[in-house]
DNA sequence: ACTATAGTTTAGAATTATTATAAAGTATGT
DNA sequence: ACATACTTTATAATAATTCTAAACTATAGT
């Protein structure tokens, strides 16, 4: 067992999730990298038969990734309406999407202020502030 | 044929669509109303039904949104990623978004303020800022 | 180590939103 | 009125997601 496979059972046992090999090796596609990974079901599936030559069944992926987002590891992003994505970044914190290429990119949360709010309706409290920034290739 | 009705005969004339009964119905039911209306297939289907006792075909209320869409009547709304969402106001505004309720509010584009913005990435230029505010019942 | 059990994976079926098809119906210019 | 292009419609197809139930497996208790 490799160092962060040994890291990876340990999160998933703490969080009540039973360390299986199919759940440890989309920990480490997920979870091993420098940058947040922000990726559909779709890609997720690619990513492990293509590159890591793992045959995890569809419903399988589904169920991992929901326990996962249930646990506060992911966070779900409403970007596109064909299809959900993921966020490794489970932070408060805002994207620019590429609407040519459909990618995303983290914006730290600092990096956004807002000056003026509108005050939400009465008996409603604001939870959380997402800001899009749709770019595109210049020119 | 009512005053509103030949308003929009007028409205998809001049769009190059043809006036059928269908969409001068949905032109009422979308575009007869003081405040903006956010709304799903889904909702627009059921109200034509029981508030209008219409039965117009779900592939034509899918072609006429579409085609309304792409004529610049209505935007694609992303929020949840069950289904698509339309919105009769067209301009770049901002949203409250009750996860609780589904319920999406317009908040003028001049109610927000942003006085930090992030570099876009080399190549690429903003399009678009979209706020939103996710509330929930206070307390 | 053996076993019982609850948790997990899996293939496949079911569901749901959306899009495609193609035949019948309709608006419009002549 | 007629021809024609556009539109509506029922229905089928597609695609993402969820459900099901049987086989498999991790783990706690013996
Ligand atoms: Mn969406
Ligand atoms: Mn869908
Ligand atoms: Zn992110
Ligand atoms: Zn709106």
């Amino acid at each position: 067992m490799s160092i962060s496979e040994v890291k990876y059972v340990e999160k998933l046992r703490n969080s009540g999730l039973r360390p299986t090999k199919q759940r440890i090796k989309i920990c480490e596609v997920l979870f091993n990298r420098e940058k947040t990974f922000h990726f559909s079901i779709s890609d997720l599936t690619k990513i492990l038969q293509n590159q890591h030559n793992l045959k995890i069944s569809l419903a399988t992926v589904y169920n991992t990734i929901h326990a996962f987002q249930k646990k506060g590891y992911l966070k779900e992003i409403n970007i596109g309406n064909d299809m959900s994505y993921f966020d490794t970044n489970t932070s408060s914190h805002h994207h620019f999407y590429d609407q040519q290429t459909k990618e995303l990119i983290d914006i730290n949360s600092q990096e956004v202020e807002i000056k003026k709010s509108p005050t939400p309706p009465s008996g409603k409290k604001v939870d959380d502030i997402e800001v899009t920034f749709r770019i595109s290739k210049k020119n």
